[in-house]
DNA sequence: AATGGTCAAGTCAGC
DNA sequence: GCTGACTTGACCATT
């Protein structure tokens, strides 16, 4: 089990998400932007082997608008370098890697335009990782996407589009539940007619199911994700007091998590921690689970 | 140098 | 019909 947070660290000065305005883009700013990206990604993964914490997020904004037609600039040939040095740290060091495209990647969009566009940022995400010289158990999580008035037909899209998609981009895709559309039943599903493994957040699921307990959805979780594909990712959050539902919490609730902790005890998962401080929650969560670890290898073997 | 409005992209819920 | 939310942050024009 590895435990991480997603894509900035507010501890060191540093951060892989610099990017700029449309209006200003040059490929001398593109290049500008990324060297200082990966230089801060770097030092982040640095920072988070010296802590421990081996389940990490790269930003979606690494290379800025990778996808999009204005960008011509060779990013991919020019920092080739850079990204195999880092592919390199992240391997020797037992890293587990994750993207996550955001709100606008949506596969099963009945809009041709939106679609290809959804598509562009897949081929642009993947790219990174293959770059980085990563196997398939570095993973690009996306939402299942929009309802469009009709759940059933639109999950049949989704279905349909993904088998259209390149095998460099299967291999790394896998399926979220999110709190209002879809739940993780929803996904499980899709895995059954599709084979992409899916993803739970645990706290989309407490906010959108159908009475299903999150340990119990823990196992047939697990047997979407093939060898190949590495141990189930889990994305980890608890409500933000006061904040409209759903709001994902500023600081981690220890004693939640521990009973998260309790409830996947026999679950070989990485945990990703949703959670607004970043690396401070994600150490307090290591703790938490190291002290859990001590608790568990006291259990005799046979018991 | 500080600050607040604005930023590539889509969809849905709630007013 | 508009606004805010999504993993919320970072840029940049203006002061």
């Amino acid at each position: 089990m590895r435990i991480g947070y997603p894509c900035i660290n507010r501890s060191i000065h540093c951060t892989a998400s610099h990017t700029f305005r449309l209006a200003s883009y040059t490929g001398e700013r593109l290049r500008e932007t990324v060297t200082a990206n990966l230089a801060c990604l770097e030092k982040i993964l640095r920072y988070n082997h010296e802590h421990g914490l081996l389940f990490f997020r790269i930003t979606s904004d690494l290379v800025p608008f990778a996808s999009h037609p204005i960008c011509t600039f060779p990013w991919q040939e020019h920092f080739a370098g850079e990204f195999r040095r880092i592919g390199e740290f992240i391997r020797k060091n037992g890293f587990r890697i994750s993207m996550h495209p955001d709100q606008f990647v949506l596969l099963n969009a009945p809009d041709e335009g939106v679609f290809q566009r959804s598509i562009a940022d897949l081929v642009y995400q993947t790219q990174v990782l293959d770059l980085m010289g990563l196997d398939a158990t570095a993973k690009v999580q996306i939402h299942v996407g929009g309802v469009y008035g009709d759940k059933r037909l639109s999950m049949d899209r989704f279905a349909e589009k993904y088998t259209l998609l390149d095998e460099v981009i299967k291999n790394r895709l896998v399926i979220e539940n999110d709190e209002r559309l879809y739940t993780i039943r929803d996904c499980l599903e899709l895995h059954d007619r599709t084979g992409i493994p899916v993803i739970a957040d645990s706290f989309h699921h407490a906010l959108n199911n159908k009475g299903e307990r999150f340990a119990d959805l823990l196992e047939p979780l697990r047997e979407t994700w093939k060898g190949r594909d590495g141990i189930p990712m889990v994305d980890y959050s608890s409500q933000e007091p006061g904040k409209r539902v759903g709001a994902h919490a500023e600081h981690i609730v220890l004693e939640d998590f521990r009973q998260f902790l309790k409830e996947t005890l026999l679950a070989d998962i990485d945990i990703m921690l949703e959670i607004k401080d970043k690396e401070k929650s994600a150490l307090l969560a290591l703790a938490a689970a190291r002290d859990d670890a001590r608790l568990i290898t006291r259990i005799p073997a046979h018991a």
